[in-house]
DNA sequence: TCGTTATTTGACCATTCAGTCAAAACGAGT
DNA sequence: ACTCGTTTTGACTGAATGGTCAAATAACGA
């Protein structure tokens, strides 16, 4: 049936999926419009609408394309001696990701502060992952390797914490003048988190 | 030239800015519309634009009203014996406000998402106060009250650990289930500024 | 009660925007 | 050069939406 995509298809959907992470991220989902995504995709709107069926198409496929991306850092916690790294690890990993792709966070908290219409079918996933995570920072506590914390909201703490760098973005750099955020938030965070855990 | 509004006056344009809140903070600037906000004030269109010159008069009368509010317990931060105290009391104060007033936030949250384009005046002003509170804590910082800490960064952390769970309600609810996120945030928030600041 | 002012609204306009369609342009194989 | 499937687009439609306006209705003081 479904005929394997042709180069052309294959760039030209990525650079429509580029352009709508852009302006997407940018205007949130209402906000967007088509000839907008259009034009940053170097394309015109009905070309567009050959290769996704609707606005919404480019949303949701941009939506769920990037949920696996944006939940690989708390996946790879595991296990093992040094729970602190391992979560200090996991906090830097989560703070590089909103340097390297704000749009991305951006897009995201968009996503969730209007309820997160387009994304609860993912919500069950995010909650089982969570779980599973917070039942292992819970064995940690148990055992003594870190202090005694609530490990939902010491993952909360952590996207927010992290997050916080994109998603207010704006705000952040009004603040500090010339100064790059991240610079001092490394430390910041890092002395945070270890302070948090440390038996 | 201008009269003193009349109670008409006072309590339409009254419900017109809650009504306004509860669309704004829902869907964002772009996503409200004008007929759901009359709709929502109980009014037709026509006459909620008798009160309000345009949909943007609306927008921004709501957020410069707010701003105060949100920066109130920021201005409240004083010099005093226990600085940890004080600083303990503003994180708490924060919460307080996410739980209370979960849409201002999000309007707020909104806002500096899109890159604050109609919040950009009052930048300046935010910036004075968070150097000024800056300065207060590095002070604490100098003197050895509270442990070494980058007094900006301090204040963002307490922004996002306390914001996070205004605007991404839907999220912690999915990820907690039935549990009130807020019982187990004011004591984690309690413990993390603690551990954070103490010498 | 009457006249004046404040309030309310139905009808309307112009623009924007998601999505459609038929036809044109292109491209790869022959 | 021809054919057939793919890609591209100009022109269009219908619905939504911000905003206007003249006329109707309510409030209120004299």
């Amino acid at each position: 049936m479904s005929k394997p995509p042709t180069r052309i298809q294959q760039r030209n959907r990525a650079s429509i999926l580029a352009a709508g992470l852009d302006v997407f991220s940018q205007h949130g989902f209402r906000g967007a419009t088509l000839d907008q995504i259009a034009e940053a995709a170097g394309m015109s709107k009905p070309n567009l609408l050959y290769y996704f069926s609707s606005k919404e198409d480019v949303h949701t496929t941009l939506l769920s394309g990037l949920l696996d991306m944006w939940l690989a850092p708390l996946r790879a916690v595991s296990d093992c001696d040094d729970p602190i790294l391992e979560l200090l690890k996991y906090a830097q990993a989560k703070l590089d990701l909103s340097r390297d792709y704000p749009r991305e966070s951006r897009l995201f908290a968009n996503e969730i502060l209007q309820g997160a219409p387009r994304l609860s079918p993912s919500m069950g996933a995010l909650k089982s992952l969570v779980d599973e995570k917070a039942a292992l920072i819970q064995s940690w506590v148990d055992a003594g390797k870190i202090a005694q914390t609530d490990p939902h909201h010491l993952i909360f703490s952590i996207w927010a914490l992290t997050q916080h760098y994109a998603d207010f973005d704006v705000q952040v750099r009004a603040v500090l003048g010339d100064a790059d955020p991240y610079v001092g938030a490394v430390t910041h965070i890092d002395r945070t988190v270890r302070r948090l855990l440390r038996p």
